[in-house]
DNA sequence: CTCAGTGCAAAGGATTTGCATGCCG
DNA sequence: CGGCATGCAAATCCTTTGCACTGAG
């Protein structure tokens, strides 16, 4: 099993596993260690990016704990046009924003737009769900053009 | 092969058979009845609901006269966090639009919001690819939750 | 005739799962 | 000790592709 030293407990760290616990799920080292590899990285990551960051861990028990750290809010899944999945803190941990998306390379990086903006798409969300039945959740704005490295 | 009826030319398939010859491409009966079965419904479907209303469709032809589709600008193929892939018609065939995306179903409905809301986000967009160095060709904005019988 | 389009079946490839083993609580 | 986590390998399943055939121009 992939093992990996101690480190001093930051909040980050505390919130998620709380937050595994309260879904009766242990934070174990595997577990500890995608979290830190998508901390240390500003944008969402495909999983085999995170395998590149982390050599120890297995591709199986990867996707395996993604998932499981998906279900408790730890991460979230991003998908694209492109082939693969991509992850990402969840936003509680790291604020709302949203994504530019390279149709070329695939690459996502994260963006945000002004409160104010933010309060009138919640206003249009709200008359949209209001007039339709549905129950909303959360919302994604993604701007999708070619990176300047495909540009 | 699937052979249909003659129906008269309308603006639409008019305007997708202009658009395939421009890239050498012909509107066969095949793509026709894409187009048609997508004319139809008002929400992005996924193949196996394509094949459904179209069940003389084969799959493998839809895959690929859907690709082909998609790269005249004539329908638009979407991902969502679902296991399938959907289509709809190009937003200049249709209108500009966003999309209600159930997380239980998958089931994808469309919605609009005001010009005046559409050129904020434009304004905010300018500024974000001024900094960025990011060439934006479009943006996405989905309404992530729960359809009316998911509730 | 020629060559793009078609349909069947088989291959691809990201993701999931079965199962035996290891480790945490 | 018991049960979840792990990792390897095999299975899944949407999607793509090879190939022989058909039909439009």
């Amino acid at each position: 099993m992939a093992r990996r030293q101690l480190a001093p407990p930051s909040d980050l760290h505390l919130t998620v596993a709380k937050r595994l616990r309260g879904d009766g799920q242990r934070y174990t080292s595997n577990r500890r260690a995608l979290v830190e590899v998508l901390e240390l990285t500003e944008r969402p990551l495909t999983i085999a990016e995170i395998l590149e960051r982390d050599p120890r861990l297995a591709q199986s028990s990867a996707y395996r704990n993604l998932s499981v750290l998906d279900s408790c809010g730890v991460v979230r899944r991003i998908v694209t046009d492109d082939e693969y999945a991509r992850y990402e803190l969840a936003e509680d941990l790291t604020g709302h924003h949203h994504h530019l998306i390279c149709s070329q390379c695939g690459r996502v990086e994260d963006f945000t737009i002004s409160p104010q903006l933010e309060a009138s798409l919640e206003r249009a969300f709200k008359r949209v769900t209001a007039r339709t039945g549905f129950t909303a959740e959360h919302h994604r704005l993604d701007l999708v053009g070619s990176c300047s490295r495909c540009g």
